[in-house]
DNA sequence: AGGGTGACGATCA
DNA sequence: ATGATCGCCACCC
């Protein structure tokens, strides 16, 4: 069974393009639920098909661990997106979900 | 129903 | 920068 909480955090994980990345809070907010960051990891964890590498911890750092953070690491910087030191540069490569406002 | 858990986040020493 | 603590919240016994 798949809860309508997953189905958005991944809708909302799939939208982060090629060369980019988000972070869990960051995808809890953009699917509706500001306070879940954890229960993104968890949809993660389960899902497939879904570019789970471009999801990072607040501050770009990888919050994976084993080697499971090698490979997230590796397909990042396949991808492009440049590490300083164990974390990466945020203010380039962070997605920006289009937030909705009032105007 | 109740308690433990985690690929989190913010704060503080 | 690092480790401890606490708050959050849906999931799983």
């Amino acid at each position: 069974m798949m809860s309508i909480i997953h189905s958005r955090m991944l809708a909302a994980i799939r939208q982060i393009p090629r060369g980019k990345v988000s972070t869990y809070g960051a995808v809890g907010r953009a699917a509706g639920y500001p306070r879940a960051a954890r229960q993104v990891a968890v949809a993660l964890r389960k899902a497939v098909e879904v570019p789970w590498h471009r999801v990072l911890g607040a501050g770009g750092e990888i919050k994976t661990s084993g080697h499971t953070a090698l490979d997230q690491r590796l397909l990042l910087q396949m991808e492009g997106v440049g590490f300083r030191g164990r974390r990466v540069d945020m203010a380039k490569f962070e997605f920006k979900f289009a937030k909705k406002r009032k105007d």
